[in-house]
DNA sequence: GATGAATGAGTGTTCATTCAT
DNA sequence: AATGAATGAACACTCATTCAT
C-alpha cells in the first residue's frame, strides 16, 4: 500500500521532472541562440549565456560538452532536417544519357518544387539557418555553405550533361566544371538571399520564382553558350 | 654633456630610424596581411602580428590606432582602388527614360567591360580583397559585401527600368527592386567567386564569360518575365 | 492489482539492487584504482572514474564521502596488511642489551626472512603499493613512505646499538640516528625498488639478495665505522 | 667615435634597466618558489603568486610563456649546474679493462671527493632542488631523479665491471646491470637524502662520510658476493 | 620610433561536492 | 542505491591596449 503511494508519487514525479528538468537544457539553448545570433559563434560568451539562462557555467557543461556542443544544440536538428530534404530532392540518379529533347527548363522545373520544399524547411527555423549560414565562423559549421553546394554539385553537374547531350563523363571539361560549381552556388546563395531578406515564407516563395526565372534563363543561356565576344 | 652625449646618439638613432620608418611599418602591414589572411580579423592575434615583424605591441601603436586601424591599412587602399573603378564604371547617371529600343544586350555588354575592369583591379591585390570578402567578420568590413552591392544596385535599377521600359520611378514595384538586388548581388557574387576560385586573373577572366553569359540569360529572363509556373 | 504487480516489480529491483549493491562499489573501486594508477591522486577525476564505472557521481558519494575516502578504499585494505607484516617481524621488543658477540650478521638474516616475508605482501597488492608509494600525492598517504621508515627505525636502531655494544640509550648520538635512519630508509627503498622494476615476485626475490647482501655490507661497514678520511 | 658614444648611453641604460626592470621578474621567481615548495607544481596557483608578488597574471605571462616556463625560471638554473658538476665528475671514460688489483677502494674514494662537490652544489641552492626532487609532479621535472640516476648509471656499470674483473661488457648479465641501476639509485637518494634531513652543508658534509662508508661497505660486498643463502 | 612592462577584463573549461528526489 | 541537476570556486591562459621611458 505505501509502496504504491510511492510509485504514484513516483510517476508524478518523473512527470514533473519531465517538465522541468529539460526546462533548464532548454533555456540554456534559448539564450544560447540568441547570444549566438546577436554576436555569432566566436564573440558569443558562453558566462553570458548562462547569466542569460540563470544558471552556472557548471551547469551548463553538465548539459553540454563545450561550447561546439551547444552550438550544435541549436542548429544541429535544422541542418539535419535541411540536409535531409536536400538528399531526398538532389541524390536521386538520373539516367546520364537522358532524352535530350524531353528536358531543359522541365527538370528545371522539377528543381523549381524542390526548391519550394528547402524554402519551406529553411523558413522552419529562419533564425538556426540565418546562425548557420552567417555567423558560424569559428565553429566546425564555418564552412557549411561550401558543403551544402558540393552537395547539389553533383546533381547539377548530371542535369548539365544531360542538357548539353554528353554521352560520357569524358566530355566534360574543367570550364563546364567551373561554370555549373557556379551555378550551384549561386542555388544555394538564392535560398540565403531569401532567408536574410524575406520576413515570411510566402514572401520568400513569391520572390524566389523571379529568382528561379532569372536562373533558369542563366541555365539556358549557359547551354546554348550564346556568349558575349 | 652626459646630456648631449644622449641627444647626439638620439640623432643618430632618429637618422636610423628615419630609413627604417616605413620599413617597418611595411614589415608590420605585411606580418597582419599574413595572420589575418590565416586567422580572420577576430582570431588574428596583434601579439602574433608585432613577433612575427620583430617588433613589441608598442612598436605597432605608434603607427596604428587599434587592431581596426591596422586592419585597415591592409585593405584600405585596395578597397578605395575597386570603389573607384566601380563608381567610374557603373556611377554615371543615364537618363532614366533611354532609348528603349536600343537596349538589352548593348548595356549588358558595356557591363562586360567594366566587369573586366573590376577583375583586373580585383586580381592585382586578389589577396587583400579576399581578406574583406571573406575574413572580415568583427572589423568594421564586415558587410562591404552588401555596401559593393548597395553601390552597383543603383545603376542596375536604371537599366531594368530602361529594359522594362518604365517612364517613371513610381513604376518600380517592390518586387522589381528585390530582384533587381539580388541581380546586383549576384554580380558582386561572381567576382568573389572568380576571387577565390582562380589563380590568376587570365583565368578568371576566361571562366567570367561563362558566367556573364550565364548573368545575361537570367536578366532577360528576368526582364521577358516568362516565368515558371 | 496492478500496484502490486508494481511492489513485485520494486521488490525485485530491491533484490537486484542488493546483489548490484557491492558489485557498484567494487566496480568503482577498481575504476578508481585504474584512474589512479593512470593519473595519480591529484589529477585523477572523479568524473571520469565514476564515468568508467557507468554510475554517476552522486552514486559514488553514496559509497565514499569523499575522494579521499575513496582513494583509501583503494590502497588502504593493502597497506594495512603491510603494516601488520611490518609489526609482526619488527615490533617485537628485544632485550636492549643482548649478546653482543652472537649477533650483526645474524640479526641481519633474520631481516632476510622478514623482508622476504613483506615482499610476498607487496607483490600480491603490487598496484596498490605502487599507487600509495609513488602517486599519492596530494591525499593523506602522501607521506607513506616515511612512516613506513619510522616504523622500521625503532627496530633497526636497537639492533645498532646491540651490534655497537651500547650499554645504553644514552650512548646513542644523533650521528648513529642519523645513519640509522638513513638505513631505515634505504631498507624501504629496496622494495619499492623491487616493486617498481620486477614484473614477479620471483624475480624481486632474486634481486632482493643482491640488495641484501648490499646492506648486508653497508652495515657491517657502518659498525665497523672504517670510514674514508 | 660615435659608436662609443652610443655604447655609453646604451651600457647606461642597460644598467638602469637591470636594477628596474628584473625587479618584478626576479618577484615574481620568488613568489613562485614560494608558493611550489608550499603546494608542489600541481597544486600551486598562478593567481596566488601573482598576487604575492603584486602584479597582475598578464604580467607573468609577459615575463614566462606559461606554468611550466615559471617553474623552469626557479629550478632550471640550479638544474644545469647540478648536472654539469655530475657531468665532469662521472663523464669521463675509464679505460674498461683498467687495472684491477689497484682499484676497490680507491675508486669509491675519487667518488667520494665527487660526491663532496655534488653535495656543495646541492646545498647552495637547497631549496630549488628540494623541489625538483620532491614537488615536481605534474611538470616535465617529475622524473629527474630517475635521469639522474640514468646519469651516473654508465659510470658505475664501468665501474662494476672493472672491480669484477669482466675484460667485456658480454660478462654483464642482467642481474649485474639490476644491482648496479639499484646502487646508481642509492647514491642519488644519499644526496636527496641529506638535502632533505640536514639543515647546512657542513652537517650533510659530516653525516655523508657515514652514508659513504655504508654505500662502500655494501659496494665491496656487492663485488664478493658473499651472498645471504 | 620603439621598448619593456603592465593592466584588467575576459576566455573556455574543470573540479569536487551537494542534494532533492 | 542511485540519479540528474546544479553549484561556485578555481584553473591556466589570452587579449587588445596603455604608457613611461
Amino acid at each position: 500500500m505505501l509502496l504504491s503511494v510511492k510509485n504514484i508519487t513516483l510517476l508524478f514525479l518523473i512527470r514533473v521532472y519531465m517538465e522541468n528538468d529539460k526546462q533548464t537544457k532548454i533555456k540554456l539553448i534559448e539564450c544560447a541562440k540568441k547570444e549566438f545570433i546577436e554576436k555569432g559563434y566566436m564573440k558569443a560568451s558562453l558566462r553570458n549565456i548562462c547569466k542569460e539562462a540563470g544558471v552556472t557555467t557548471g551547469a551548463m557543461y553538465f548539459f553540454f560538452k563545450d561550447k561546439e556542443e551547444l552550438f550544435e544544440s541549436v542548429v544541429g536538428g535544422p541542418l539535419i532536417s535541411l540536409m535531409n530534404t536536400i538528399r531526398a530532392h538532389f541524390d536521386q540518379e538520373t539516367d546520364f544519357i537522358g532524352d535530350v529533347s524531353s528536358i531543359t527548363k522541365l527538370d528545371l522545373k522539377e528543381d523549381y518544387v524542390a526548391a519550394s520544399d528547402i524554402l519551406s524547411v529553411l523558413f522552419q527555423f529562419k533564425e538556426e539557418y540565418l546562425l548557420l549560414m552567417n555567423k558560424a565562423q569559428g565553429s566546425k559549421y564555418e564552412k557549411i555553405v561550401d558543403s551544402l553546394v558540393e552537395q547539389i554539385y553533383e546533381h547539377y553537374l548530371q542535369m548539365y550533361c544531360k542538357m548539353k547531350g554528353y554521352t560520357s563523363k569524358k566530355n566534360i571539361t574543367s570550364e563546364d566544371k567551373f561554370i555549373v560549381h557556379w551555378m550551384s552556388h549561386d542555388q544555394i546563395d538564392i535560398f540565403i538571399h531569401l532567408l536574410v531578406h524575406c520576413e515570411t515564407e510566402k514572401e520568400a516563395a513569391k520572390q524566389m520564382k523571379n529568382m528561379f526565372n532569372y536562373m533558369v534563363g542563366g541555365w539556358i543561356a549557359t547551354i546554348r553558350k550564346d556568349i558575349i565576344k
